[in-house]
DNA sequence: TTGAAAGCGCTAACAT
DNA sequence: ATGTTAGCGCTTTCAA
């Protein structure tokens, strides 16, 4: 800048004006002061601008399970979305689950200075984020709330949705349902096996906790899950998958022609309706979640310092096929 | 920090080094100025400190098409990974295939002083990041070479590719093969263009310009497209689809079982192998070729100064059923 | 082992 | 309409 400045023959001050187009240069220094920019291929830092007390970094931080799964990559889009039409950038990290790796991105990010944080946690203790609220960070959670701690979320409603998938399969004549249940340390895998226990007890069916696979984290385990189930002596005629990872493997591990399993799966997928069998799920809106998010967020960033708001999403049954097969 | 050197009652500096682990401190004095830093919940400001001349920000920039999208998201994941393990962050952004918004998000990414970008271009002329690559900005294309300059890139082995797949066709006896094009300002769309006309005129066949769909840029307009195809007085029998997109689109389109038209698309996807008809690819891989610029963009950052390298990634024909349709 | 002073690139406040 | 000065939070000499 100092270059410039040089080199237009003005001052400091005077580009900066030119650069942040405030008013009151006059038209031929201004035209001066471009050219020399153009001349010397200026950038401005952005860094150093945002040193200033009272600036912001017009960055926001992005913490999300994993780019490579649609479900976050969907929310990915909408967040980036809604920065843009802010004028923000968005910097991205994903946790894989990880508790430990999750409060690594946030610490990086505010060493960042992001003005604000969307997070889908990980983990279920965020106290560590007190002095960061405090310091004055913006703060939203996506999918799955704090714990420990007051602050904005937009989730889903996990439990009447997974509820609703039980009952549909209930509703079709199984009294043996599967359930492919992700890690427990997972809060909506948590949630919506709790809404599988809810549908069951509703219909005065005992669980037999021998249908439950809890644990199997991506499709490959949820595919040997499924395998397990169905070598049961005494095996589930449906199956609840809990999200879009334990459907894939469920597929997989359905797709014998020789019997036919019921499947329900909570979150819809692409070409979910284009499989020989059309999987039937519970289906909400990723990208719903992260622009809401983001919305959030940002009206925190303009000034809003209501109350911490928590955001409800719907879901929605969507019967394709694979969820009304007869037991 | 300055807070911190006055609760510990030390020095700026004995923060610092304290801070960044340098050698040199009593450890008394450590565990004072730890203790500080603990009270007051500090963390270092990563901007001042990449201030200083000679720093680096540890952040690279990744520009891509749209992180909704999988071929980009596999690109974005892997991408993360290289950069987590090298102590970097990335700063993402879509160019929705605009060139002006690839420019934008550059020039945002240089004002933000990342030390590197990976770059998925959208436009032809990259001659405007020449006063970055001379200011010393590590830049690294993928899936697109760069025009106007010279620079790192790895890309995919487009025109063999299409021509393997249209070659496949041919030999099940297909003549009149449809082409799903996607909009030529896409490089690897008009390469894999150039790959279908190579692979009918190697057969000696004339291409028949109504079978060629050139335009179409998301799966509904390959959709439509699609029908017109099929709604031609002498349609195709097969069809290449030059992307994941078009493939989509064409699925849609193709499913009407009255009628066994062949497929085959460039881009392998989730569950290609399980809808009704398996879809035959060429596959290739994204992640690996993220990973693969990654590592170049910091084997550049870690001082490498050899001439501009490209990176030539094989793709491979991938037999499901939908490409093996007689005619 | 510790500290003082200078300066990175920029902007806010205050001249001129 | 333009310029001067100070200082953001940090690190880098250089000195004690």
């Amino acid at each position: 800048m100092r270059d410039v400045a040089a080199t237009a023959g003005v001052s400091l001050k005077t580009v900066s004006r030119v650069v942040n187009r405030e008013r009151g240069v006059a038209p031929d220094t201004s035209v001066r002061v471009t050219d020399a920019i153009e001349r010397l291929g200026f950038h401005r830092n952005d860094l150093a601008r945002s040193l200033r007390p009272g600036q912001k970094t017009s960055t926001v931080g992005l913490v999300i399970g994993d780019v490579g799964n649609p479900f976050f990559s969907g929310i990915a889009r909408a967040v980036e979305q809604v920065a843009r039409d802010e004028g923000y950038m968005v910097i991205a990290g994903s946790t894989h689950e990880d508790a430990q790796h999750e409060k690594e991105l946030v610490a990086t990010l505010c060493m960042r200075r992001v003005d604000g944080i969307l997070l889908v946690p990980a983990g279920r203790d965020h106290r560590y984020l007190l002095a960061e609220l405090a310091a004055g960070t913006a703060v939203v959670f996506i999918d799955r709330p704090p714990g420990g701690i007051e602050a904005d979320a937009v989730v889903v409603d996990n439990v009447s949705g997974a509820r609703r998938a039980v009952e549909h399969l209930l509703a079709s004549g199984h009294r043996r349902i599967g359930l492919l249940g992700d890690s427990t340390s997972v809060f909506t895998a948590a949630q919506r096996t709790l809404g599988y226990r809810a549908a069951l007890a509703g219909a005065g069916i005992a669980v037999d906790e021998r249908l439950l696979r809890i644990g199997p984290h991506d499709a490959a385990d949820a595919h040997a899950a499924a395998r397990e189930l169905l070598a049961l002596p005494d095996p589930p005629t449906a199956v609840f998958a809990v999200n879009n990872r334990m459907s894939l493997g469920a597929l997989r591990a359905l797709r014998d022609p020789g019997r036919r399993v019921a499947l329900v799966g909570f979150d819809d997928f692409e070409l979910a309706d284009m499989l020989a069998t059309p999987i039937t799920v519970i289906a909400h809106d990723p990208a719903a979640m992260g622009g809401a998010a983001a919305e959030l967020l940002f009206r925190r960033l303009a000034g809003d310092t209501g109350p911490p708001r928590q955001v409800v999403l719907p879901t929605r049954l969507v019967t394709r096929g694979s969820g009304e097969i007869p037991p």
